[in-house]
RNA sequence: GUGGCUGUAGCUCAGUUGGUUAGAGUGUCAGAUUGUGGAUCUGAAUGUCGCGGGUUCAAAUCCCGUCAGCCACCCCA
């Protein structure tokens, strides 16, 4: 019997596994130099974090989300994103007692059951950051700030950063901004398409996101209620300040009036950073803020801003851009050896090597040396070392540098020291 | 969930209007005089032609279904 993958996942084989390890240890490293923690929650929680996290009505909730019932008939989910389980971990866990802001990161799959499509996966991987009890602006910024310092830090170039806030529940924010926006979509109705007339009522704010070319003409008519002008006096404040920060750490954004986000949770800023070159799923890198979550989830009033990055579209996006990676499967030295003696003390120098963080691989089958020449070359060893009945005679091994092709003897007692200077 | 394209050796693909033992390149393995790789040459192995059903004397080739991949919608990382 052949076994295949289940739909939406993903092997990630020798060759592509080094890049992932680039990709995590430059994201800790970000990370941590900007004060957060790391944070592993469970790839599985109760369902109904999700539903109250994210919302009722999402489309993550309502159709993507891998629910099952456990044998004790609880309903489980495997978390579709990150924040939920950080903030469930924050409150469970008392975090608040931390000195604030409280910062923390993960990195691990998150699943939904979508059609896959390129840079779409159900399994996928996000290396997010969340900071929970602070309100400030400057907060929002660093946030955008450790974001962008981790694509710098990658060589990402050309990528966009687009930024809005779509302000707070109270009447006098998002909810007029709603209404507002609404009337004036109502009043241009026919040249909207469907799916969009059925979100007018459902969603209206997502209609901003539609692709279809008529109803974008109706987004750039000039009379169209814009969400920063709506936002209530705190939320404007809060954005501007957002924004007077970013300018003072020259940071290349888009102001856009249209960028709204799929979870519920989000308030205030929100931003989103795309790369043109990865077909219709674009998005690398998405966040904001969530004052209202870590309350509807059973805690104190917190405040908080966060992001996630999706690992596979941020190394496909790196990999358009022409990035190069560092290739460390490849081994340092290759033993070959000729004859049972020889094995005897492979083994015994292999050990060395390895001890002294030499990456080495020997031939342990009885093959002939020009065999064992082809895999030391296969296998982009940089240098052969090459041990048969003459250098044990001698007490030395021969290295042969791969790439110039010239080798000399080495005594086996200074083979450690050796290789360990070249 | 909807739509379009695709599905032949490990990989990339040929395969003519349905017609004998399904091919190439590449990779793998082995060899080309005694202990030396990357070039060249020689040889070898590997396919339920995605799966199931149907049409036919005969199907990789036509039809239906199904699964999977790719791409797009929806939505998101």
């Amino acid at each position: 019997m052949k076994y295949n993958l289940v739909r939406g996942t993903k092997d990630v084989l020798p060759g592509e596994s080094g890049k992932w390890q680039y990709l995590t240890q430059k994201a800790s490293y970000v990370y941590s130099v900007f004060g957060y923690c790391e944070i592993k929650t469970p790839i599985f929680e109760v369902t109904e974090l999700f539903t109250r996290g994210i919302g009722e009505t999402s489309d993550i909730v309502t159709k993507e989300m891998y629910t099952f019932l456990d044998k004790k008939g609880r309903s489980i989910t495997l978390r579709p994103e990150g924040t939920a389980g950080t903030v469930r971990a924050y409150i469970e866990n008392n975090l608040n007692t931390l000195p604030a802001p409280v910062k923390l990161y993960y990195i691990g799959p998150m699943f939904r059951y979508e059609r896959p499509q390129a840079g779409r996966y159900r399994e996928h991987w996000q290396m997010g950051v969340e900071a929970f009890g602070s309100d400030s602006p400057a907060l929002d910024a660093e946030v955008i700030t450790t974001a962008l310092t981790l694509l710098k830090e990658l060589g990402a170039t050309g990528l966009k950063t687009n930024l809005n806030s779509i302000g707070c529940i109270s009447p006098d924010c998002r909810p007029r901004y709603v209404t507002a926006l609404k009337d004036f979509l109502k009043s241009r109705s026919e040249k909207l398409c469907d799916t969009c007339k059925v979100r007018l009522e459902k969603n209206p704010l997502r209609i901003l996101d539609c692709k279809v070319e008529t109803c974008r003409s109706v987004f750039n008519e000039p009379g169209i209620p814009k969400m920063p002008e709506y936002l209530c006096p705190s939320c404007g404040a809060h954005f501007n300040k957002v924004k007077e920060y970013l300018k003072l750490l020259k940071t290349d954004y888009s102001e856009n009036y249209k960028l709204v986000r799929g979870f519920d949770y989000y308030t205030k800023t929100v931003f989103e950073i795309t790369c043109d070159k990865l077909g219709a799923q674009n998005g690398v890198l998405g966040g904001g803020r969530y004052n209202g979550l870590v309350e509807e989830l059973g805690g104190q009033p917190t405040p908080a801003v966060g992001f996630s990055v999706g690992l596979e579209r941020l190394l496909m996006s790196l990999e358009t851009l022409g990035v190069k990676f560092p290739d460390d499967d490849a081994p340092d030295v290759y033993i070959v050896t000729l004859g049972g003696e020889a094995i005897k003390k492979a083994l015994v120098v292999a050990g060395e090597l390895r001890g002294a963080g030499i990456k080495t691989i020997m031939a342990c089958e009885d093959k002939s040396m020009k065999a064992q020449m082809k895999l030391a070359d296969a296998l982009k060893a940089k240098k052969a070392i090459i041990i048969g009945d003459n250098e044990l005679k001698e007490g030395v091994a021969v290295i042969k540098d791969m790439a110039s092709g010239t080798q000399q003897k080495v005594a086996l007692t200074e083979l450690k020291g050796f290789l360990s200077k070249t």
